[in-house]
DNA sequence: AACCAGGACACAA
DNA sequence: TTGTGTCATGGT
C-alpha cells in the first residue's frame, strides 16, 4: 500500500499557486483535480489553495519544512519586490495583471538539465522530455496511492551513465550530447554546482557556461530559477519580442542591447520583473494572435 | 502543411 | 566581437 500522507497549512498571501508553478519555470507540475502535484527534493507533494491557506500534502514526515518554504519561497518580501520595478506602464501592467506569480528555488541540476533540454522547445514539449527522464532513469519515491509511479528527477551521477543514444529516446534530438556532457562535467567535479551560491552572479555564471549546452540564456535561467540570482534576467524569444514591443517598437535592438538594457532598467530584482513579462506577454498580449503579429519584419 | 519553439555551437566575416 | 546555418522533434 502507499505511503502515509501528512497535511499541514501555510499562510500566504499574494501567492498564485496556478501562475507560479505553470509560468515555465519548472517543468514536473501536473493539475490533479483541482490540485498540483509534483516532487520537491525527492518528496512527493500535493498543493492546494484554499481560503488564502496554502494546503500541503506530502509523504515527507512533518516538522521541518524548510525544504517547502525555500523551494516556494513563502518567506521572500513580495511587495518591496514589485515597488522596486520601474514605474513604466509595461511593467506595471504586467504586475497588475499577475499579481502572485513567484519565482521558485529548484535544485540545481534538475533546473539545469532542464534548460538545456529547454533550447527551441515548446514548454509542452520540454515537460515530456523532462517526464520521459525521470520515468526512465529516476529513482523510485515514496508515493501515497500504490497505482501511482513517483520518481525523482535523476541524478547528474544516474544520466553521465547513459548512452547518447539512451537519452535521444528521451526525444531531446541534438540536445542529448549537451545532457549527457554537462552530466560528466558536474559528476567529476569539473563544475560544483554546490560552490555557486558563494560566487557573484556574474562567476556563477561563467561557470555554468563552460557546461556544453549552456549559453547565456541557460545559464541566466539556473542563476534565477535555482541559485536565487535575482539580477539575472534570461531573454528568450518571448522576452525579446515582449522587450521590443514594449520598450522599442521602433528601434528593434538586438540580444546584446537588449541585455544592457535589461542589466540596469528593472532594478535589483529584474528577474521577478523578467518572470512578470514573460507570463504576461504569453497569457495576456499575444493571447489572441500567437505570435504572428510579431514576425520578423519584411 | 508550413512555421516555430524559454538556444547553443561552429564557423564565417 | 557580432552575424548566419545547423541541429531533432512535435505543437499549433
Amino acid at each position: 500500500m502507499g505511503a502515509p500522507l501528512f497535511k499541514s497549512t501555510f499562510q500566504v498571501k499574494d501567492y498564485d499557486l496556478d501562475a507560479t508553478l505553470d509560468s515555465g519555470q519548472a517543468f514536473r507540475w501536473t493539475r490533479e483535480g483541482g490540485k498540483w502535484v509534483g516532487v520537491i527534493a525527492g518528496r512527493w507533494v500535493s498543493l492546494g489553495m484554499a481560503n488564502d491557506g496554502l494546503i500541503v500534502r506530502t509523504t515527507s514526515e512533518p516538522g521541518d519544512w524548510h525544504w517547502l518554504r525555500d523551494y516556494l519561497q513563502l518567506d521572500v518580501e513580495y511587495d518591496e519586490i514589485v515597488e522596486s520595478f520601474p514605474d513604466d506602464e509595461a511593467i506595471q501592467g504586467a504586475v497588475k495583471a499577475c499579481r502572485g506569480l513567484r519565482l521558485l528555488r529548484q535544485e540545481p541540476w534538475e533546473c539545469l538539465a532542464s534548460f538545456i533540454c529547454s533550447s527551441s522547445k515548446q514548454i509542452v514539449q520540454i515537460r515530456q522530455i523532462v517526464k520521459n527522464l525521470c520515468d526512465r532513469f529516476g529513482e523510485h519515491i515514496a508515493v501515497p496511492d500504490e497505482s501511482s509511479d513517483g520518481r525523482a528527477f535523476p541524478t547528474a551521477r544516474r544520466l553521465a551513465r547513459c548512452s547518447e543514444g539512451e537519452l535521444r529516446e528521451c526525444k531531446m534530438g541534438y540536445r542529448a550530447p549537451y545532457v549527457l556532457g554537462a552530466a560528466k562535467v558536474v559528476t567529476d567535479g569539473g563544475v560544483d554546482l554546490n560552490a555557486l551560491n558563494d560566487l557573484p552572479c556574474a562567476e556563477a555564471r561563467r561557470e555554468l557556461m563552460k557546461l556544453p549546452g549552456v549559453g547565456r540564456k541557460v545559464a541566466d535561467c539556473v542563476l534565477l530559477f535555482a541559485y536565487g540570482f535575482e539580477e539575472a534576467f534570461p531573454i528568450d524569444v518571448w522576452i525579446g519580442r515582449g522587450l521590443n514591443q514594449l520598450y522599442f517598437p521602433k528601434r528593434e535592438p538586438n540580444r546584446k542591447q537588449l541585455e544592457q538594457f535589461t542589466s540596469t532598467y528593472f532594478g535589483p530584482h529584474a528577474g521577478y520583473a523578467q518572470q512578470y513579462l514573460f507570463h504576461y506577454v504569453r497569457t495576456v498580449l499575444e493571447k489572441p494572435v500567437r505570435g504572428r503579429a510579431l514576425a520578423k519584419k519584411k
